[in-house]
DNA sequence: TCAAGTGTTTACCGATTGGTACAATGACAT
DNA sequence: ATGTCATTGTACCAATCGGTAAACACTTGA
């Protein structure tokens, strides 16, 4: 039972990397089978629903780990400009110092996006909203928060792009640590 | 003569809001051929390199639409702070406030990335090398200038994928005018 | 008038797509 | 030992994929 749990979980973290590298559209039952080295029998087995099934379980898995581990952080700190500290490295380890897309970013850049538009619609508005609460907390003038978590939460995505298109991982921490920064100067004032 | 230009003008615009859309895998020929109108000869006819060569020219075709409307526009201006307040509203009205999303970010975000690699690049390094001058030709502190221009490309970037995301066209605007207000603020130092 | 492009239509190709059906296998509790 | 049920391999499906071939019409300059 729970060595069947793993190996789903495991299905599932190989299915990121895939649909992550060849988008939606991209990844084929093929691919998936190569890269799982899962037949369809198994595939369906798992996910009745076919591809579809597997990017939404693919999403929720991603969601619940920056919920748990980025989100619910941001909340529940009892010292806000430390949990911003930690939002910051958090995301740079996550996405490998900018070697590795953001799947809620890639879904919403693809012909795919309508498909999984509550997921994304909930990820980044989730972020936005748990990220500005914190800037309040931390001291940041009440009217900056929105606009500045809006800025963070799409710098950061804007950031992957930009450093996978120059082939460049390293704009992202630089980017990732102005941002960082503006946050910091925001909640001085 | 003219009037195949226009035609193929026409066509390429037509391909680019389809590539847009759908994504580049999400595209294909008999989507295209709904779009255009166009069956496969005369499209074979027109880019007998297939889907690749019509996304070349889709790609080459926004680079020179940015290369005249917005690099040179930042190069060759007189007052460099007026031609960065220019940039902000030209970019703006090009992604039609936050609804049409950026087929170069689209492209990066996709499996076929490594494919149009060199486009990628070049119009991203462009971006950055031209603004980042002009930056500086407005009064930027030098060491500024280059992160700056780096956080406010990737920056447009990612407010397009949050905009679409947040189903929220609004957001875009947004984060723009930040983004501009900050192009200002370091440029008044 | 006629040859030479320039486009377009239509039929076709093998390969691959996402998905289904089902028999075989395996572990495991009774 | 046996029945149950989760898991898997294999064969198969119609539909669509990107791409090719060749006959066809239209314009145009000589």
């Amino acid at each position: 039972m729970s060595r069947v749990v793993a190996e789903r979980q495991d299905v599932i973290a190989t299915l990121a990397e895939t649909f992550r590298e060849h988008g939606y559209d991209g990844t084929s039952l093929s691919l998936i089978t190569e890269k799982t080295g899962l037949g369809k029998g198994s595939l369906y087995h798992f996910f009745p629903g076919g591809k579809e099934e597997m990017a939404e379980a693919v999403l929720g898995d991603i969601a619940a780990w920056f919920r748990t581990h980025i989100f619910d952080a941001l909340r529940n700190a009892e010292d806000p400009a430390e949990a911003l500290e930690a939002m910051f490295t958090g995301v740079d380890t996550y996405f490998r110092q900018g070697r590795r897309l953001c799947l809620m970013g890639v879904i919403a850049a693809s012909g795919a996006h309508d498909r999984f538009a509550r997921e994304l619609n909930g990820y980044f508005s989730d972020w936005r909203a748990d990220l500005a609460a914190t800037l309040e907390r931390a001291g940041t003038p009440e009217a900056e928060c929105s606009a500045l978590a809006e800025e963070i939460v799409g710098g950061i995505q804007g950031a992957l792009i930009l450093a996978r298109s120059l082939d460049d991982p390293g704009a992202f921490g630089r980017v990732l640590s102005r941002l960082q920064a503006r946050s910091l100067m925001a909640s001085a004032q």
